[in-house]
DNA sequence: CTGTTAGCGCTTTCAT
DNA sequence: ATGAAAGCGCTAACAG
């Protein structure tokens, strides 16, 4: 096995000093033609794989690598498509500016941790997590440019978020409205991931600040209707994905006081609320109201009413973030779409 | 702005030397919990943040980290569900052995090439691409374990694939059982992808091998099942998605010989191609036989039969090789899954 | 258990 | 246009 070729070696070579070499790759215009060709013909024929990234970075002081912390298990990340269409949208960006994009593992493990710490990166952009997590505190002992996507707001950090309780709060208007017994499905309450189905929930206990303030939002929006809290059943969801809202919206509607109104947290889930609405037997939205979250494409074939966000445009303007731009706010960028999933 | 604070400086102030500062954080047991102590004291004192990730590449001569090449758009990449449970499988692998993932954004632009010099990993992995694509060379001259998925084949590169065209031949011969005029929606022929109708297409022109071996064992099967190449009808979608494969298949079906089987090489493809036959009015599998590719969830809820293959498990394989344990063939691992969208 | 030395491979700075 | 020196921040290797 051959050892690294070295710049040095390039250089000894093609009959130049190191520097000679270092600009034909960085500043080939301040190199002769002849020199020029010499160290390519060298580097060729040693097969030079070009500077080394360690030692670029390492000297530069730079890595021109964005790290994204996607929160717990990775598996959930690409499982969800929000996640993964925000990740689409750092993609762009970091492709766009010719920066890599480095997805941290984290397991939830306590060495999460020394993964962040040990990354080679510029800046972190932190998918939604919790208020305990913490890699959020590993991040901001990093000193880099950081950016929260959802929350939760950690001081000297920038924070890409939509106004999710306000958007909550319209969006309940629309689905509780001439409701009786409404119904959310929600998100996980904490990085446990624990499913329960309650009345009337503590919304403290949410420690994810994006449930936390859809929750709250909901509330206002029940308030508002003349429903009192306590009688609002929250179904708390493991997992964003359509399996689990399907099984626990039928354990819904087996209940003694079956939901006339169901407010999801994502389209996902709202797609699994639908199935087992219909497979109940029941009419959408005249025996039951039902409104998703982000507007995804399954929402349109649907006819879901629901909360509008580009996951995508929030990814890019994270990554923009971290690589220094102003982030400004998205706190608006949301508006209601309504379809045929609601009652008029 | 505070400069970066190194190891020397927490050592100082630690009133320790450089060595037992690295210690403490490398190979805590060697050093004295009194020494420990102070050290962490005063990282935490001056925040340090721990050793500095690309100084510790440099020295190491390992960045713990492997990079994933999507190939050219990344917005194709992370809207296509095989893409994305691909990367899940490589994710999987790396937050279990501590690595990270970097994505490496190929667009297709004559400088992707040094953005695969330029990445800081220990290994590649190569998402399918075509037998042309000048990031293969980059990839192979970085000297550093990668292996490509799908293909092409590379010398001194492994490859992690199913036998595309065997897989091809066998659920050829089930969609194309007692058709007379069979045809396929299939994947892009070429990076430059572009949408085409055409009769007994020159497989030869497909430059993308998984397109290509698909296509022969589609051949293969419409021979065996005595049909003429020259009468197979090729559809070719520049994307690997529903929408064009759905208008692709309504082309076919308004043609003077509308196809009365198709095989689609991605489920995704496969549920175009069923709204596009029912849109017209036409019954599955009776007037069309439809075959898709993959087996993803939609599969299964659309009846369709299709070849199943785990992408997550290549995905972890691709990993698994690049970090240096030997793939294994994959060349069987596929399946045909009989459902209702073949004639029996 | 702790420290000294030497350099990982490169590029910034400052000459020439 | 080219080069010499210096050192980015860290840790393997080897003493003590």
């Amino acid at each position: 096995m051959s050892k690294r070729v070295t710049l040095a070696q390039v250089a000894k070579s093609a009959g130049v000093s190191v520097m000679t070499a270092s600009y034909t790759y960085n500043q080939p215009g301040r190199v002769s033609e002849q020199a020029r060709s010499r160290v390519l013909a060298a580097a060729a024929d040693l097969g030079y794989p070009g500077p080394d990234p360690s030692a670029r970075s390492l000297r530069r002081g730079s890595t021109q690598t964005l790290g994204v912390v996607l929160g717990e298990h990775l598996t959930y990340a690409f499982d969800d498509p929000q996640a993964v269409t925000f990740l689409a949208g750092v993609a762009e960006v970091c492709a766009d500016q010719g920066y890599g994009m480095t997805i941290l593992p984290i397991s939830g493990a306590p060495d999460d941790v020394s993964r962040i710490t040990s990354a080679a990166v510029d800046g972190f952009i932190v998918w939604t997590t919790s208020d305990e997590d913490p890699v959020l505190a590993a991040v901001q002992a990093m000193k880099r440019p950081a950016v929260i996507h959802g929350g939760p707001e950690v001081p000297g950090l920038e924070l890409v978020t939509i106004d999710n309780r306000a958007a909550a709060r319209e969006i309940g208007a629309v689905v509780f409205a001439g409701a009786r017994r409404p119904a959310i499905v929600s998100q996980p309450l904490s990085r446990s991931r624990i499913s329960t189905i309650t009345r009337g929930a503590d919304i403290a206990d949410a420690l994810f600040p994006v449930t936390r303030d859809r929750l709250a939002g909901y509330r206002d929006a029940a308030t508002d209707a003349g429903i009192a809290w306590a009688d609002v059943t929250v179904a708390v969801c493991a997992r964003n994905d359509l399996a689990e809202a399907e099984r626990m919206t039928a354990a819904l509607l087996a209940s003694a006081t079956p939901p006339d109104a169901i407010a999801a947290m994502s389209d996902q889930q709202a797609a699994g609320v639908i199935r087992a609405v219909r497979a109940a037997g029941l009419t959408i939205p005249q025996d039951v109201a039902v409104t998703g979250w982000d507007d995804a494409a399954v929402a349109a074939s649907l006819g879901l009413t629901t909360v509008a966000q580009s996951l995508r445009e929030q990814g890019a303007a994270c990554a923009l973030a971290a690589l220094g731009s102003e982030p400004g706010s998205h706190q608006k960028s949301w508006a209601i779409v309504r379809r045929d999933s609601t009652r008029r």
